[in-house]
DNA sequence: TAGATTGTTAATCGATTAACAATC
DNA sequence: TAGATTGTTAATCGATTAACAATC
Protein backbone atom coordinates (compact mmCIF):
# COMPACT_ATOMS: atom_id res chain seq x y z
CA UNK A 1 0.00 0.00 0.00
CA UNK A 2 1.01 3.44 -1.29
CA UNK A 3 1.80 6.22 1.94
CA UNK A 4 -1.18 8.32 1.99
CA UNK A 5 -3.82 6.27 0.99
CA UNK A 6 -6.00 5.14 3.69
CA UNK A 7 -4.77 2.61 6.73
CA UNK A 8 -6.85 -0.03 8.16
CA UNK A 9 -7.67 -0.53 11.39
CA UNK A 10 -6.24 -4.36 11.49
CA UNK A 11 -2.45 -2.11 10.70
CA UNK A 12 -3.03 0.23 13.36
CA UNK A 13 -4.18 -1.97 16.09
CA UNK A 14 -0.80 -3.83 15.14
CA UNK A 15 1.45 -0.61 15.81
CA UNK A 16 1.16 -0.52 19.57
CA UNK A 17 2.93 -4.13 20.07
CA UNK A 18 5.42 -3.17 17.45
CA UNK A 19 6.22 -0.31 19.84
CA UNK A 20 6.59 -2.62 22.78
CA UNK A 21 8.53 -5.11 20.85
CA UNK A 22 11.20 -2.68 19.74
CA UNK A 23 11.06 -0.98 23.25
CA UNK A 24 12.60 -3.78 24.71
CA UNK A 25 15.04 -4.20 22.05
CA UNK A 26 16.39 -1.21 22.31
CA UNK A 27 16.15 -1.75 26.15
CA UNK A 28 18.27 -4.29 25.35
CA UNK A 29 20.44 -2.84 23.26
CA UNK A 30 19.90 -4.27 19.73
CA UNK A 31 20.73 -1.73 17.14
CA UNK A 32 19.13 -3.37 14.14
CA UNK A 33 16.33 -6.09 13.41
CA UNK A 34 15.84 -7.39 10.02
CA UNK A 35 11.62 -8.66 9.54
CA UNK A 36 12.30 -12.09 9.95
CA UNK A 37 13.66 -11.91 13.07
CA UNK A 38 11.36 -9.35 14.45
CA UNK A 39 8.22 -11.81 12.94
CA UNK A 40 10.04 -14.73 15.46
CA UNK A 41 9.74 -12.87 18.46
CA UNK A 42 6.15 -11.35 17.54
CA UNK A 43 4.57 -14.79 15.92
CA UNK A 44 3.89 -13.31 12.65
CA UNK A 45 5.01 -12.90 9.47
CA UNK A 46 8.19 -11.35 8.05
CA UNK A 47 5.78 -10.02 5.17
CA UNK A 48 2.79 -8.87 7.44
CA UNK A 49 5.50 -6.79 9.06
CA UNK A 50 7.16 -5.41 5.95
CA UNK A 51 3.48 -4.29 4.42
CA UNK A 52 2.55 -2.85 7.72
CA UNK A 53 5.36 -0.63 7.85
CA UNK A 54 5.53 0.28 4.69
CA UNK A 55 1.75 1.52 4.86
CA UNK A 56 3.49 4.60 6.38
CA UNK A 57 7.11 4.95 4.41
CA UNK A 58 10.25 2.67 3.45
CA UNK A 59 11.88 2.87 6.82
CA UNK A 60 14.18 -0.05 6.35
CA UNK A 61 17.38 -0.22 4.55
CA UNK A 62 17.31 -3.35 1.88
CA UNK A 63 19.86 -5.81 2.85
CA UNK A 64 20.59 -4.60 6.33
CA UNK A 65 17.20 -4.58 8.03
CA UNK A 66 15.74 -1.99 10.63
CA UNK A 67 17.40 0.67 12.76
CA UNK A 68 15.64 0.02 16.16
CA UNK A 69 15.82 2.87 17.80
CA UNK A 70 14.53 4.52 14.20
CA UNK A 71 12.16 2.33 13.89
CA UNK A 72 10.84 2.71 17.38
CA UNK A 73 10.35 6.12 17.15
CA UNK A 74 8.82 6.55 13.63
CA UNK A 75 6.02 4.17 15.07
CA UNK A 76 5.86 6.55 18.07
CA UNK A 77 5.32 9.50 16.01
CA UNK A 78 2.53 7.46 13.65
CA UNK A 79 0.81 6.55 17.25
CA UNK A 80 0.86 10.33 17.54
CA UNK A 81 2.86 9.86 21.37
CA UNK A 82 4.65 13.20 20.74
CA UNK A 83 1.79 15.28 20.35
CA UNK A 84 0.10 15.39 24.34
CA UNK A 85 -3.42 15.60 23.64
CA UNK A 86 -5.66 17.44 26.51
CA UNK A 87 -7.56 15.08 27.92
CA UNK A 88 -10.23 15.04 31.12
CA UNK A 89 -11.28 12.02 33.14
CA UNK A 90 -14.96 11.84 33.76
CA UNK A 91 -16.07 9.34 36.46
CA UNK A 92 -13.45 8.75 39.47
CA UNK A 93 -15.08 5.02 41.30
CA UNK A 94 -13.22 1.94 41.00
CA UNK A 95 -12.25 1.66 37.31
CA UNK A 96 -11.64 5.60 37.05
CA UNK A 97 -9.77 6.20 39.67
CA UNK A 98 -7.49 3.29 38.75
CA UNK A 99 -7.10 4.11 35.41
CA UNK A 100 -6.19 7.53 36.38
CA UNK A 101 -3.31 6.36 38.71
CA UNK A 102 -2.35 3.52 36.93
CA UNK A 103 -1.66 4.46 32.81
CA UNK A 104 0.79 6.57 32.10
CA UNK A 105 -0.28 9.05 29.61
CA UNK A 106 2.06 11.39 29.04
CA UNK A 107 4.11 8.37 26.95
CA UNK A 108 0.86 7.49 25.09
CA UNK A 109 0.08 10.87 23.86
CA UNK A 110 -2.21 11.88 26.09
CA UNK A 111 -2.31 14.45 29.08
CA UNK A 112 -4.51 14.30 32.15
CA UNK A 113 -5.57 17.92 32.84
CA UNK A 114 -8.65 17.22 35.07
CA UNK A 115 -10.51 14.55 37.06
CA UNK A 116 -14.83 14.70 37.75
CA UNK A 117 -16.74 13.28 39.77
CA UNK A 118 -19.95 14.15 41.78
CA UNK A 119 -19.44 11.78 44.51
CA UNK A 120 -18.54 13.68 47.46
CA UNK A 121 -16.58 10.75 49.25
CA UNK A 122 -13.63 11.78 46.52
CA UNK A 123 -14.79 15.36 45.68
CA UNK A 124 -11.66 17.41 46.55
CA UNK A 125 -9.11 14.26 46.79
CA UNK A 126 -6.30 14.09 44.79
CA UNK A 127 -5.48 11.09 42.22
CA UNK A 128 -1.86 11.50 40.69
CA UNK A 129 -1.74 15.83 42.06
CA UNK A 130 -4.78 16.25 39.89
CA UNK A 131 -7.76 17.26 41.98
CA UNK A 132 -11.35 15.73 41.82
CA UNK A 133 -13.62 18.36 40.53
CA UNK A 134 -17.40 18.57 40.40
CA UNK A 135 -19.47 17.69 37.02
CA UNK A 136 -21.10 21.24 37.27
CA UNK A 137 -17.29 22.05 36.39
CA UNK A 138 -16.73 20.48 33.17
CA UNK A 139 -17.85 22.85 30.94
CA UNK A 140 -15.32 25.78 32.47
CA UNK A 141 -12.52 23.40 32.55
CA UNK A 142 -13.55 22.16 28.66
CA UNK A 143 -13.23 25.48 27.33
CA UNK A 144 -10.06 26.99 29.27
CA UNK A 145 -8.19 23.84 28.71
CA UNK A 146 -9.38 23.11 24.96
CA UNK A 147 -9.96 19.65 25.99
CA UNK A 148 -9.81 17.62 22.83
CA UNK A 149 -10.61 13.79 24.54
CA UNK A 150 -12.37 12.08 27.75
CA UNK A 151 -11.81 9.20 29.32
CA UNK A 152 -15.19 7.98 30.24
CA UNK A 153 -16.00 5.52 33.55
CA UNK A 154 -19.48 6.33 34.52
CA UNK A 155 -22.11 4.05 34.34
CA UNK A 156 -24.58 3.40 31.11
CA UNK A 157 -27.34 5.25 32.42
CA UNK A 158 -25.56 8.99 32.67
CA UNK A 159 -23.23 8.64 30.10
CA UNK A 160 -25.69 9.60 26.83
CA UNK A 161 -26.03 13.75 28.31
CA UNK A 162 -22.46 14.08 29.68
CA UNK A 163 -21.46 12.72 26.12
CA UNK A 164 -23.58 15.10 24.02
CA UNK A 165 -22.30 17.62 26.26
CA UNK A 166 -18.41 17.16 26.20
CA UNK A 167 -19.16 17.10 22.22
CA UNK A 168 -20.48 20.12 22.10
CA UNK A 169 -17.60 21.58 24.43
CA UNK A 170 -15.04 20.11 21.45
CA UNK A 171 -14.36 16.83 22.50
CA UNK A 172 -13.31 14.93 19.60
CA UNK A 173 -12.64 11.47 21.08
CA UNK A 174 -13.36 9.14 24.05
CA UNK A 175 -11.78 6.48 25.68
CA UNK A 176 -14.33 4.41 26.71
CA UNK A 177 -14.83 2.34 29.42
CA UNK A 178 -18.89 2.96 30.03
CA UNK A 179 -21.34 0.64 28.02
CA UNK A 180 -22.69 3.29 26.68
CA UNK A 181 -22.83 2.85 22.66
CA UNK A 182 -20.95 6.61 21.69
CA UNK A 183 -20.16 5.82 18.13
CA UNK A 184 -23.45 4.53 17.37
CA UNK A 185 -25.56 8.11 18.53
CA UNK A 186 -22.81 10.13 17.35
CA UNK A 187 -21.34 8.88 14.08
CA UNK A 188 -18.11 11.23 13.70
CA UNK A 189 -17.15 11.13 16.90
CA UNK A 190 -13.56 9.28 17.40
CA UNK A 191 -13.73 6.23 19.86
CA UNK A 192 -11.90 3.45 20.95
CA UNK A 193 -14.38 0.95 23.10
CA UNK A 194 -12.27 -0.61 26.19
CA UNK A 195 -15.45 -3.17 26.96
CA UNK A 196 -13.69 -5.74 29.46
CA UNK A 197 -17.11 -6.93 30.04
CA UNK A 198 -16.70 -8.31 26.68
CA UNK A 199 -13.31 -9.37 26.89
CA UNK A 200 -13.59 -11.85 30.12
CA UNK A 201 -16.79 -13.54 28.26
CA UNK A 202 -14.54 -13.77 25.24
CA UNK A 203 -12.31 -15.76 27.85
CA UNK A 204 -15.32 -17.81 29.28
CA UNK A 205 -15.96 -18.77 25.80
CA UNK A 206 -12.42 -20.09 25.26
CA UNK A 207 -12.34 -21.96 28.65
CA UNK A 208 -15.68 -23.87 27.80
CA UNK A 209 -14.56 -23.71 24.19
CA UNK A 210 -13.12 -28.18 23.73
CA UNK A 211 -15.68 -28.99 26.44
CA UNK B 1 -21.03 -21.99 8.25
CA UNK B 2 -22.11 -25.82 9.58
CA UNK B 3 -22.87 -26.26 13.38
CA UNK B 4 -19.80 -27.76 14.71
CA UNK B 5 -16.99 -26.44 12.58
CA UNK B 6 -14.28 -24.16 13.69
CA UNK B 7 -15.72 -20.78 14.80
CA UNK B 8 -13.52 -18.02 14.29
CA UNK B 9 -12.92 -15.28 16.57
CA UNK B 10 -14.32 -12.64 14.99
CA UNK B 11 -17.04 -14.19 15.27
CA UNK B 12 -16.73 -14.71 18.46
CA UNK B 13 -16.02 -11.37 19.92
CA UNK B 14 -18.83 -10.13 18.51
CA UNK B 15 -20.91 -12.30 20.55
CA UNK B 16 -20.83 -10.05 23.64
CA UNK B 17 -21.76 -7.56 22.01
CA UNK B 18 -25.28 -8.81 20.86
CA UNK B 19 -25.27 -10.49 24.36
CA UNK B 20 -25.95 -6.86 25.59
CA UNK B 21 -28.11 -5.55 22.87
CA UNK B 22 -30.09 -8.29 23.70
CA UNK B 23 -30.30 -8.17 27.12
CA UNK B 24 -31.37 -4.54 26.64
CA UNK B 25 -33.99 -5.39 24.17
CA UNK B 26 -35.32 -7.83 26.86
CA UNK B 27 -35.44 -5.33 29.46
CA UNK B 28 -37.92 -3.11 27.50
CA UNK B 29 -39.69 -5.80 26.65
CA UNK B 30 -39.09 -6.74 23.40
CA UNK B 31 -40.45 -10.53 22.64
CA UNK B 32 -38.91 -10.51 19.18
CA UNK B 33 -36.62 -9.35 16.68
CA UNK B 34 -35.95 -9.61 12.96
CA UNK B 35 -32.14 -9.86 11.59
CA UNK B 36 -33.00 -6.92 9.76
CA UNK B 37 -33.92 -4.45 13.12
CA UNK B 38 -31.17 -6.05 14.98
CA UNK B 39 -28.73 -4.99 12.45
CA UNK B 40 -30.00 -1.55 12.52
CA UNK B 41 -29.89 -0.95 15.99
CA UNK B 42 -26.22 -2.32 16.16
CA UNK B 43 -25.20 -0.48 12.97
CA UNK B 44 -24.36 -3.78 11.24
CA UNK B 45 -25.58 -6.04 8.08
CA UNK B 46 -28.42 -8.44 8.99
CA UNK B 47 -26.63 -10.75 6.73
CA UNK B 48 -23.52 -10.90 8.99
CA UNK B 49 -26.02 -11.05 12.33
CA UNK B 50 -27.45 -14.50 10.86
CA UNK B 51 -24.15 -15.49 9.62
CA UNK B 52 -22.83 -15.50 12.96
CA UNK B 53 -25.55 -17.00 14.50
CA UNK B 54 -25.44 -19.77 12.73
CA UNK B 55 -22.33 -21.29 13.22
CA UNK B 56 -24.01 -22.46 16.45
CA UNK B 57 -27.37 -23.46 15.10
CA UNK B 58 -30.60 -22.06 14.01
CA UNK B 59 -32.08 -19.85 16.82
CA UNK B 60 -34.69 -18.55 14.57
CA UNK B 61 -37.86 -19.00 13.18
CA UNK B 62 -38.56 -18.25 9.09
CA UNK B 63 -41.00 -15.70 8.64
CA UNK B 64 -40.90 -14.32 11.97
CA UNK B 65 -37.72 -14.00 13.43
CA UNK B 66 -36.13 -14.26 16.92
CA UNK B 67 -37.43 -14.29 20.36
CA UNK B 68 -35.20 -12.10 22.15
CA UNK B 69 -35.56 -14.14 25.58
CA UNK B 70 -34.18 -17.52 24.21
CA UNK B 71 -31.78 -16.15 21.74
CA UNK B 72 -30.14 -14.00 24.59
CA UNK B 73 -29.97 -17.60 26.57
CA UNK B 74 -28.44 -19.99 23.66
CA UNK B 75 -25.73 -17.23 23.19
CA UNK B 76 -25.24 -16.77 26.95
CA UNK B 77 -24.78 -20.49 26.72
CA UNK B 78 -22.56 -20.50 23.94
CA UNK B 79 -20.14 -18.17 25.75
CA UNK B 80 -20.11 -20.52 28.71
CA UNK B 81 -21.64 -18.23 31.50
CA UNK B 82 -24.27 -20.55 32.84
CA UNK B 83 -20.79 -22.42 34.48
CA UNK B 84 -18.52 -20.67 36.48
CA UNK B 85 -15.22 -21.28 36.37
CA UNK B 86 -12.85 -20.84 39.51
CA UNK B 87 -10.39 -17.98 38.82
CA UNK B 88 -7.86 -16.23 41.23
CA UNK B 89 -6.88 -12.78 40.54
CA UNK B 90 -3.05 -12.59 40.97
CA UNK B 91 -1.92 -8.51 42.00
CA UNK B 92 -4.49 -6.23 43.60
CA UNK B 93 -2.25 -3.18 42.77
CA UNK B 94 -4.27 -0.12 41.11
CA UNK B 95 -5.50 -2.27 38.37
CA UNK B 96 -6.08 -5.77 40.03
CA UNK B 97 -8.25 -3.91 43.05
CA UNK B 98 -10.82 -2.17 40.83
CA UNK B 99 -11.05 -5.35 38.48
CA UNK B 100 -12.08 -7.09 41.67
CA UNK B 101 -14.46 -4.57 42.91
CA UNK B 102 -15.69 -3.80 39.35
CA UNK B 103 -16.27 -6.87 37.17
CA UNK B 104 -19.43 -8.85 37.84
CA UNK B 105 -17.11 -12.78 37.40
CA UNK B 106 -20.78 -14.76 38.30
CA UNK B 107 -22.50 -13.05 35.46
CA UNK B 108 -19.98 -13.97 32.97
CA UNK B 109 -18.54 -17.10 33.40
CA UNK B 110 -15.79 -16.88 36.10
CA UNK B 111 -15.92 -17.37 39.87
CA UNK B 112 -13.45 -15.63 41.66
CA UNK B 113 -12.34 -17.73 44.57
CA UNK B 114 -9.11 -15.95 45.78
CA UNK B 115 -6.92 -12.59 45.61
CA UNK B 116 -3.10 -12.88 46.05
CA UNK B 117 -0.72 -9.85 46.41
CA UNK B 118 2.43 -9.74 48.18
CA UNK B 119 2.07 -5.64 49.65
CA UNK B 120 1.89 -5.85 53.15
CA UNK B 121 -0.36 -2.66 53.17
CA UNK B 122 -3.16 -5.14 51.50
CA UNK B 123 -2.39 -8.28 52.67
CA UNK B 124 -5.42 -9.45 54.81
CA UNK B 125 -7.84 -7.17 53.70
CA UNK B 126 -11.04 -7.76 51.86
CA UNK B 127 -11.90 -6.70 48.50
CA UNK B 128 -15.27 -7.87 47.45
CA UNK B 129 -15.41 -9.95 50.76
CA UNK B 130 -12.34 -12.13 49.39
CA UNK B 131 -9.20 -11.64 52.10
CA UNK B 132 -6.04 -10.44 49.75
CA UNK B 133 -3.59 -13.78 50.49
CA UNK B 134 0.02 -13.88 50.59
CA UNK B 135 1.47 -15.32 47.29
CA UNK B 136 3.13 -18.44 48.81
CA UNK B 137 -0.32 -19.39 49.65
CA UNK B 138 -1.13 -19.95 45.71
CA UNK B 139 0.16 -23.32 45.27
CA UNK B 140 -2.43 -24.51 48.10
CA UNK B 141 -5.88 -23.11 46.86
CA UNK B 142 -4.79 -24.02 43.31
CA UNK B 143 -4.56 -27.28 44.16
CA UNK B 144 -7.81 -27.31 46.72
CA UNK B 145 -10.16 -25.06 44.45
CA UNK B 146 -9.18 -26.60 40.79
CA UNK B 147 -8.25 -23.02 39.77
CA UNK B 148 -8.59 -22.81 35.83
CA UNK B 149 -8.46 -19.69 35.39
CA UNK B 150 -6.41 -16.33 36.35
CA UNK B 151 -6.73 -12.77 36.40
CA UNK B 152 -2.90 -11.29 35.94
CA UNK B 153 -2.66 -7.76 36.97
CA UNK B 154 0.97 -8.10 37.91
CA UNK B 155 4.09 -6.16 36.28
CA UNK B 156 5.72 -7.39 33.60
CA UNK B 157 8.97 -9.10 34.90
CA UNK B 158 6.99 -10.83 37.53
CA UNK B 159 4.54 -12.62 35.34
CA UNK B 160 7.12 -14.54 33.82
CA UNK B 161 7.24 -16.60 36.85
CA UNK B 162 4.21 -17.34 37.84
CA UNK B 163 2.59 -17.57 34.84
CA UNK B 164 5.08 -20.68 34.90
CA UNK B 165 3.82 -21.73 38.38
CA UNK B 166 0.11 -21.28 37.78
CA UNK B 167 0.27 -23.10 34.13
CA UNK B 168 2.02 -26.34 36.50
CA UNK B 169 -0.88 -25.95 38.72
CA UNK B 170 -3.91 -26.65 36.40
CA UNK B 171 -4.40 -23.12 35.06
CA UNK B 172 -5.73 -23.23 31.82
CA UNK B 173 -6.41 -19.60 31.02
CA UNK B 174 -5.53 -16.36 31.93
CA UNK B 175 -7.35 -12.86 31.41
CA UNK B 176 -3.87 -10.76 31.05
CA UNK B 177 -3.75 -7.06 31.92
CA UNK B 178 0.07 -7.19 32.52
CA UNK B 179 2.69 -6.61 29.59
CA UNK B 180 4.17 -10.42 30.28
CA UNK B 181 3.35 -12.36 26.47
CA UNK B 182 1.65 -15.35 27.89
CA UNK B 183 0.65 -16.83 24.00
CA UNK B 184 3.81 -16.63 22.86
CA UNK B 185 5.92 -18.34 25.61
CA UNK B 186 3.24 -20.79 26.83
CA UNK B 187 1.66 -22.00 23.00
CA UNK B 188 -1.35 -23.58 24.18
CA UNK B 189 -3.07 -21.85 26.79
CA UNK B 190 -5.65 -19.67 26.64
CA UNK B 191 -5.10 -16.05 27.05
CA UNK B 192 -7.39 -13.27 26.04
CA UNK B 193 -5.40 -10.07 26.78
CA UNK B 194 -6.57 -6.50 27.95
CA UNK B 195 -3.45 -3.93 26.63
CA UNK B 196 -4.79 -1.09 28.23
CA UNK B 197 -1.83 1.00 26.78
CA UNK B 198 -2.16 -0.37 23.43
CA UNK B 199 -5.50 0.68 23.31
CA UNK B 200 -4.77 4.16 24.67
CA UNK B 201 -2.09 4.41 21.79
CA UNK B 202 -4.87 3.58 19.36
CA UNK B 203 -6.82 6.58 19.93
CA UNK B 204 -3.95 8.36 20.40
CA UNK B 205 -3.79 7.50 16.57
CA UNK B 206 -7.06 8.08 15.41
CA UNK B 207 -7.13 11.49 17.51
CA UNK B 208 -3.94 12.58 15.28
CA UNK B 209 -5.33 11.08 11.88
CA UNK B 210 -6.94 13.71 10.34
CA UNK B 211 -4.07 16.48 10.96
C1' DT C 1 30.92 -7.86 -6.08
C1' DA C 2 27.90 -11.29 -3.58
C1' DG C 3 24.66 -11.79 0.06
C1' DA C 4 21.00 -10.15 2.50
C1' DT C 5 16.86 -8.03 3.08
C1' DT C 6 13.73 -4.63 1.84
C1' DG C 7 9.64 -2.70 -0.86
C1' DT C 8 6.08 -4.10 -3.75
C1' DT C 9 3.29 -6.83 -6.80
C1' DA C 10 0.65 -11.07 -7.29
C1' DA C 11 -1.72 -15.10 -5.19
C1' DT C 12 -4.24 -16.91 -1.50
C1' DC C 13 -7.05 -17.03 2.16
C1' DG C 14 -10.78 -15.63 5.19
C1' DA C 15 -14.51 -12.64 6.38
C1' DT C 16 -18.39 -9.94 4.93
C1' DT C 17 -22.20 -9.00 1.99
C1' DA C 18 -25.69 -10.19 -1.38
C1' DA C 19 -29.04 -13.16 -3.15
C1' DC C 20 -32.51 -16.41 -2.94
C1' DA C 21 -34.77 -20.80 -2.03
C1' DA C 22 -36.87 -22.88 2.05
C1' DT C 23 -40.37 -22.39 5.33
C1' DC C 24 -42.92 -20.53 9.19
C1' DT D 1 -52.61 -18.66 1.29
C1' DA D 2 -49.46 -14.52 1.04
C1' DG D 3 -45.93 -12.07 3.37
C1' DA D 4 -42.05 -12.11 5.99
C1' DT D 5 -37.80 -13.62 7.37
C1' DT D 6 -34.72 -17.19 8.11
C1' DG D 7 -30.80 -20.46 6.74
C1' DT D 8 -27.52 -21.12 3.30
C1' DT D 9 -25.06 -20.73 -0.99
C1' DA D 10 -22.59 -17.67 -4.09
C1' DA D 11 -20.16 -13.24 -4.95
C1' DT D 12 -17.39 -9.67 -3.26
C1' DC D 13 -14.30 -7.50 -0.60
C1' DG D 14 -10.31 -6.99 2.34
C1' DA D 15 -6.40 -8.80 4.76
C1' DT D 16 -2.58 -11.95 4.87
C1' DT D 17 0.98 -14.53 2.73
C1' DA D 18 4.13 -15.63 -0.96
C1' DA D 19 7.28 -14.35 -4.43
C1' DC D 20 10.65 -11.66 -6.45
C1' DA D 21 12.83 -7.66 -8.47
C1' DA D 22 15.20 -3.62 -6.56
C1' DT D 23 19.01 -2.17 -3.96
C1' DC D 24 21.89 -1.49 0.09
Amino acid sequence: MAKGEHISMSVVRRLPRYYRFLYDLKENGIVRISSRELSQRMGLTASQIRQDLNCFGGFGQQGYGYIVEQLYAEIGHILGVDVLTPAILVGAGNMGHAIANHMDFEQRGLQLVSIFDNNPDILGKNIRDIEVLPIERIDEICANQKIQATILCIPKEAASKIVERLINLGVRGFWNFSHYDISYNHPGVLVENVHLGDSLMTLSYKLNENR
